[in-house]
DNA sequence: GTGAAAGCGCTAACAT
DNA sequence: ATGTTAGCGCTTTCAC
């Protein structure tokens, strides 16, 4: 910047103001200041502008979630990313694995970098550690999951309403064996998903059977060998309530040919669900409404909104394919 | 830090001294800065620090994809957020939605940001405006595709002699009327997928019917409807080569039941690929291993290495299932 | 072992 | 319409 003002015989602050597009800048010294810039390919250095600039904004904000190269993350990545970049701000990324150590260490980071606001899907660690940044007048929106001991603004969808139904479906079918597949019973999505599984089976008085019942399956490979070890008991399941994307198709390789008696409903949707045999019943939810609106209530936090914390929830749609619909 | 300071009852210095972990301070005195750190709740703002450090270095970098939200590119930028995370960098993303305008802002707002180097799917634009960011000492890798008017580190796949072997495929299968679906051809990617499929007709001596081949398809719907479109014709294809995992989709939309009768190979693996019917042979490549590659030749550039321009080609695999090996 | 002064690149506030 | 001064929060350099 002061090459640039001395090549075009100005002070420091006309080169700036040029720069900033001010108007009290006389037309022909603003020419002779551009033409400095074009010469010399001058860029501003926004980190130093930030630095010094009213109220220290950087119009940078984090996201943080479980694993970016999962397309269901990404889904509502690309949608923060959209909604940051219509506002002229950049969007930093970090995946947690779910780790709480890495959680607390990427969201430092962030802060450290100074985001003018963090839109977080928690771990099932605690996020109490939150709160330091939330004081020091950071927004922060949870997104996916709430998070533990921590009040701010949250998105979810209707988790355990949306899994009871679908277990409710299977009931309404016939079926009294169903069985339960999911991720780690820590993460707050899975212990609503199995709530709402309870619910069914207590509202249709049928026992819970802990046989049935399989969790912490982190993969899909996982997923297989759990069910392909339902299958093998004396008295296998007649249906199965899968509790995300992931599993679902897990239960479908660990089913094989028994997926043509044993019905299957899944939480998430996902692409040829519907060119399967038979087609997969889904609870379907859309990520990328999740974290568009986990971006619109963190930039109206941005904007100085301090209301009181908002836990928008989202519905679920219960998409019949033919999976879900085979009787007992 | 001021504050720090004077709670500690020391200089500035001193607690930047203990912020760094520098041997040269006295045990109570460190004690007594992280004393007041700890009760002050003070965290160094890292975009100071940065301004002011050797080197100028922001500990950052910018990822540029054409569309976060496609499981391919989250995939390999997965990969990069975790060479960037074991490195201690940070990762600002952006999508481009293969929009050169779109390309250039982000690009210049990421540098405006002094990231200290670049990982760029480029957009079928042209990329020379990123030679002022590299005679800046930007360093800047390509990766999925080649830059235009840009000579620097690329990694991408052998994408013109798989789609050849793919569809010398389906010739040794018996096929002569093959049809080729396809994106925009202004994507380097596919142009030279297109040149792929040309190959191999070429090499069989069958003439290129243009009546067969369908650019420009931005999603699988619009695959679908020229899938159904070629079927439709007096003559129909035998078989179809689909030029990437959306369009393969929207083949098997497309084709219906006559998916059982007309050969497919697509271009790109996808979940559930092995449990259509009949399973779908593909050419599959690995996004996470692009994203390393490239992050791998972008920190070598950051480590100082200055040498010559390097493309690295990952090999592809084929992986016959059964829609490739239909015979005519 | 510690501190004072200077400055990274820029802009706010007040000159003129 | 333009320049001067001060300072954002930190680190470098050099002095003690």
């Amino acid at each position: 910047m002061r090459d640039v003002a001395a090549a075009a015989g100005v002070s420091v602050m006309t080169v700036s103001r040029v720069m900033n597009g001010a108007a009290s800048v006389a037309r022909d010294t603003a020419a002779r200041v551009e033409q400095a810039i074009a010469d010399l390919g001058y860029r501003r250095n926004d980190i130093a502008r930030h630095l010094r600039q009213k109220g220290q904004i950087s119009r940078t904000i984090g996201l943080v979630v479980d694993d970016l190269g999962n397309p269901f993350y990404s889904a509502l990545a690309r949608a923060v990313e959209d909604a940051a970049y219509r506002r002229g701000y950049l969007v930093l990324v970090g995946s947690t694995n779910d780790d709480p150590y890495r959680e607390r260490e990427v969201v430092t980071a962030f802060s450290a970098r100074q985001v003018d606001g963090l839109i977080v899907v928690p771990t099932s660690g605690n996020q109490a550690f939150l709160s330091a940044q939330l004081a020091m007048g950071t927004p922060i929106v949870c997104a996916d999951r709430t998070a533990r001991g921590l009040d701010v603004d949250t998105v979810t969808v209707d988790n355990r309403d949306a899994a009871m139904r679908a277990v409710a479906h299977l009931v309404d079918h016939g079926h009294r064996r169903i069985a339960y597949l999911g991720d780690q019973r820590s993460i707050w999505t899975l212990k609503e998903r199995y709530a709402g599984y309870r619910d069914a089976l207590a509202a249709a008085d049928l026992p819970l059977d802990r046989d049935l019942t399989c969790h912490g399956l982190r993969s899909r490979a996982d997923a297989a060998a759990a069910m392909a070890g339902l299958m093998a008991l004396d008295d296998p399941p007649t249906a199965v309530f899968a509790s995300n994307d992931l599993i679902t198709m897990g239960a479908i390789d660990g089913l094989g040919d028994a997926g043509r008696r044993v019905a299957l409903v899944g939480f998430d949707d996902f692409p040829l669900a519907d060119k399967l045999s038979p087609p997969v019943t889904v609870v379907s939810q859309d990520p990328a409404t999740i974290g568009a609106t986990a971006a619109q209530l963190l930039f109206s936090r941005i904007d100085g909104n301090n209301g009181p914390a908002r836990w928008v929830m989202l519905l679920t749609r219960f998409v019949a394919r033919g999976s879900g619909e085979i009787r007992a």
